[in-house]
DNA sequence: TTTGATATCGAATACTTTGTTCGTTTTTAT
DNA sequence: ATAAAAACGAACAAAGTATTCGATATCAAA
């Protein structure tokens, strides 16, 4: 890809991701972006056809990287190592996100945060569906497979906003160790 | 309250949850809501500041009546009434969803269907967290009954949501054991 | 290093939406 | 019957969106 464009690309991600920081998603206007990142007007919607698609794109960027070395982790430990192991995929997760890549934690923060946790809920739901799959579970046999998929992932994602609203003072840690309590005892 | 007022205010009510039925809230214009409602543009402006401040008020109203019915319920029942009888305070809510007052299933089904659950979930926490209080829990004294009350309201959000989202085909009892078995073990 | 392709640019513009103003008409409560 | 309140519509300013155009700058490849 030509070297203009990667640079325009990135100039626009970066700009649209600090003003996330400072305002909510609808009140952001194109003018905003294309200022902060110091492009054209004509530029911008040669990229981006409006300010949605925009969205949808930094989304899938963000949510791809997490859920795919995500993804990696569960082929060989499976969502949780053992029951009493540290490891679970979820500290993983939580680990990453504190890790703060592209400034994650900045538009998990913000006030639209909700735009990107129900993308990060879809992704969670397919990362936990094939373990489901994957282990052929034994219990529970009397509540439907997709409703507790989408109690885990549901709960995780309400953990995780109920975390960065709360400026985050807990650690990955002490929040797996409650997420645990909450869902090992139905798996 | 003047007759002109409550019809105009009724009219507009109406006419933005039909429009909310077809597309999502940040698409629906003014223009189409005082159309619809058949008000002039300057009356609709009396009544409402914003469409925010709109959409505000429908919250308001809908989940008022849902809620405020629900606490009447915990003062003398408990969350659960007791642990294997069938009138939990979560099954009554669903049954009141179902019944569809002023169309609430309609909004819950919507695009913006988000936007209505969080404030559904924001009445809940408040109902969980006085039944907290008043019963002095004894287990999982480990765990921060702040992440406990946002555990199961976001559960149960998340649960309507996948349930509209599947298009009901579970009956509220039928939901409500779903719901008891992975809440039942953390309480 | 030249060259053709393409990315970027800004200025102008048509269009949409919001929220306000103002003078008029209609409805209401008493 | 009357005064107060509500609704009205047409017009308007302001802000934002998305497109068009021709000119300029940059790139990759020969």
């Amino acid at each position: 890809m030509d070297r203009r464009q990667q640079k325009t690309r990135a100039a626009i991600f970066q700009a649209f991701s600090s003003l996330l920081a400072e305002q909510s998603y609808s009140h952001i206007t194109v003018q905003e972006i294309i200022d902060r990142a110091n492009v054209g007007r004509t530029t911008f919607y040669d990229h981006f056809e409006t300010k949605d698609e925009l969205l949808k794109e930094l989304c899938e960027n963000l949510f791809g990287h997490i859920i795919s070395s995500a993804k990696d982790r569960t082929h060989t430990h499976g969502l949780y190592s053992n029951s009493s192991a540290p490891e679970s995929i979820f500290c993983h997760l939580l680990q990453h996100l504190q890790e703060n890549d592209n400034n994650i934690l900045g538009l998990l923060s913000c006030e639209s945060s909700e735009i990107f946790l129900r993308y990060f809920k879809d992704s969670l739901s397919e990362l936990i569906q094939n373990q489901f799959v994957n282990q052929n579970r034994k219990s529970n046999k009397d509540i439907p497979s997709d409703f507790l998929i989408n109690h885990i992932s549901g709960s995780f994602v309400e953990m995780v906003l109920w975390w960065i609203k709360g400026r985050m003072k807990q650690t990955p840690t002490e929040l797996d160790r409650y997420f645990r309590s909450v869902i090992e005892p139905i798996l």
